[in-house]
RNA sequence: GCGCCUGUAGCUCAGCUGGAUAGAGCACCAGACUACGAAUCUGGGGGCCGUAGGUUCGAAUCCUACCAGGCGCGCCA
């Protein structure tokens, strides 16, 4: 609706230009808002200001003239009207928005689907945390955005796969075999001087118990270096099953994973070096290879490979984007802790170092998470290995609270997450509330089921009964649906989708307590279940794409 | 010191690419179940949009400086 009544204004202005009454106007597009006040219309529009601005004229004179050549040839306008500075208000015909209910009951849970994306390959990088030990709560945030930011992508039209990029090739793997190498020897008597830079968690000990009980003392007498890789290989295994265990219960699953040491058994870091070398992005000095990243904007060049031979993660970063590219993905997008932030220009430099534009990698930043126990903050600290783990969170607050919560912020603000209120099945949580309405308009329905009714459908149903405030806010809203989801997909904001879930909630709720569906009156009745079961449509599919169940009953 | 992010109601946060009277939840106060589920609803108080300048028809939004908090500044990942 929004995009037709912007291409009636766009066609307007053409004319306008035609008929001498405006300069040629590049507009890039025509901002369409809905106001926020009701006596502002349905839609409204600054066009008309932006280009008599420009063309330093009389904004209403302008304004006048883009509504005297508006050709509404579907007669999808009440009216149009000139209001304030110079704004267009348009006004939309109740019948039109009547139109969006059998749309939605039409096209069942495809009722927002897009064509933003044209099917363009897409890849969502997240999570990829080391497999060094179990994953906390921090990593659950970056797991739920990057999980539904695919989805929604998916719902826009876009081709999307999700990845999970295992670092299992640096020196923390080493620090993990080592780490249960000394518990492992501790189990049998000796005494270790536990480095302070190893991993401290029980999770260790646990991995190293296996071990001694599998293959007994035999990497006792093995040299340390043998039995270091072995113990890596094993504990980093166990641990990404782990990992992928607990992500899986958290509703989160990867269409690939990408191990770090994929890229070195094929050679691809070296090759990669060679060939950026060759084109005079690499130069050598003090015994290193450096990246002129500072050809693209960062503050100073990198190192790829290190006084001792090795190359950095940076290297390895570089050639693995350059293998997202390779595969087919036209647009990558990273999902990062937030304190990596300081890693962005250089990794932008070598993508377009590589030959691709800037934004064809795009990366979001997820910021920590404050984690509270009744408003008390929880210490945490990994190393000593002392932190709440996701799957702790699974098990206290349960799949969709948690998810919603993480999912109730911009992705780049600080987040608290209070434990004994997520947990909480009040109204301090607002899970609850949006899945309370589902429940509730699945009720209805039953109710009416039994009490004998049709189902809710558009055929032989008088719809212009709806003509309550609420009822036409709530088609409105729904009417709007995909806007939102248009909106939150090119911004790349999931958090849209929970805000729109909550005002459409809410709505729904008021409506629920001020009018009766099933009723004695069976014209209003029938229109009213078409409404609600629209209703339960948009509920279902938004809440899906947030990967938060729609229950029946509660 | 330099860079990035944040600063909006008592608390936690929205505010879309600059628009019309700055919103929501929680908390607080007062009300609503013989009505399809009260995990709900209705009403109320509460604001120098960090501060000071600037840009313009118009600024919470853009620019500059400053203040406060977080993070980053490695031949770690």
């Amino acid at each position: 609706m929004k995009k037709k009544i912007a291409g009636l204004v766009e066609k307007s202005i053409s004319a306008c230009v035609a008929a001498g009454l405006m300069a040629e106007s590049d507009l890039p597009y025509i901002e369409m808002e809905v106001p926020a006040n009701p006596d502002h219309g349905d839609f409204s529009s600054n066009a008309a200001m932006i280009l008599a601005s420009r063309a330093k004229q009389n904004p209403r004179r302008f304004a006048q003239a883009i509504r005297d050549h508006l050709h509404d040839t579907e007669g999808i306008l009440e009216k149009t009207e000139i209001a304030g500075p110079g704004f267009l208000n348009f006004f939309v015909k109740d019948s039109f928005w009547r139109q969006s209910l059998s749309d939605i009951l039409n096209s069942k849970e495809s009722y927002g689907r897009l064509n933003l994306g044209g099917g363009r390959k897409v890849q969502v990088e997240f999570v990829s945390a080391n497999p060094t030990g179990p994953l906390h709560i921090g990593h659950a945030r970056g797991a739920v955005v990057g999980d539904v930011l695919a989805a929604l992508l998916r719902v826009a039209g876009y081709h999307v796969s999700r990845e999970y990029y295992i670092n299992d090739a640096g020196s923390q793997m080493d620090n993990l075999g080592k780490s249960v190498l000394y518990r492992y020897r501790e189990l049998f008597g000796e005494k270790t001087d536990f480095p302070e830079s190893c991993y401290h968690g029980g999770y260790i000990t646990e991995i190293a118990r296996e071990i001694a009980q599998l293959e007994a003392d035999v990497y006792l007498e093995k040299n340390e270096k043998d039995a270091i890789a072995y113990f890596n290989s094993v504990a980093s295994e166990v641990i990404m099953e782990g990992i992928k265990k607990d992500l899986r219960d958290f509703g989160v699953t990867f269409d690939s994973y990408f191990s770090e040491k994929e890229l070195y058994r094929e050679n691809g870091v070296n090759d990669l070096l060679t060939s950026l070398r060759e084109r005079g992005f690499i130069y050598s000095d003090g015994g290193t290879l450096w990246f002129k990243t500072t050809d693209y904007g960062d503050e100073k060049d990198r190192v790829v490979i290190r006084q001792n031979g090795e190359p950095t993660y940076f290297a390895a970063d570089i050639a693995y984007h350059q293998n997202k590219f390779s595969r087919g993905f036209e647009t990558l997008i990273d999902i990062w802790g937030a304190d990596h932030h300081g890693y962005i220009p250089r990794l932008q430099a070598s993508i377009q170092a590589l030959g691709h534009d800037k934004n064809d990698l795009k990366i979001i930043l997820v910021q920590l998470v404050n984690l509270l126990r009744a408003g008390q903050p929880v210490a945490m600290s990994t190393r000593a290995g002392e932190f709440v783990t996701l799957r702790e969170v699974l098990d206290e607050v349960g799949k969709d609270a948690a998810r919603y919560n993480f999912l109730m912020r911009r992705s780049d603000s600080h987040l608290d997450f209070d434990l004994e209120v997520a947990k909480k099945q009040s109204n301090e949580n607002p899970v609850y509330y949006v899945q309370y309405a589902h429940a509730r308009i699945c009720s209805i329905l039953r109710l009416a089921a039994e009490k004998g009714m049709a189902k809710p459908s558009c055929e032989n149903c008088d719809l212009s009964l709806l003509s309550g405030p609420e009822e036409k806010a709530l088609m409105k809203m729904m009417a709007a649906y995909p806007d939102m989801l248009e909106g939150a997909a090119k911004s790349l904001e999931v958090h849209r989708i929970t805000f729109y879930l909550n005002e459409l909630a809410a709505v729904f709720h008021s409506y629920y307590n001020k009018a009766k569906v099933v009723t004695d009156d069976a014209p209003l009745s029938a229109a009213r279940l078409v409404l609600v079961e629209a209703l339960r449509v948009v509920l279902k599919n938004a809440l899906k794409i947030l990967g938060v169940g729609a229950p029946e009953k509660m």
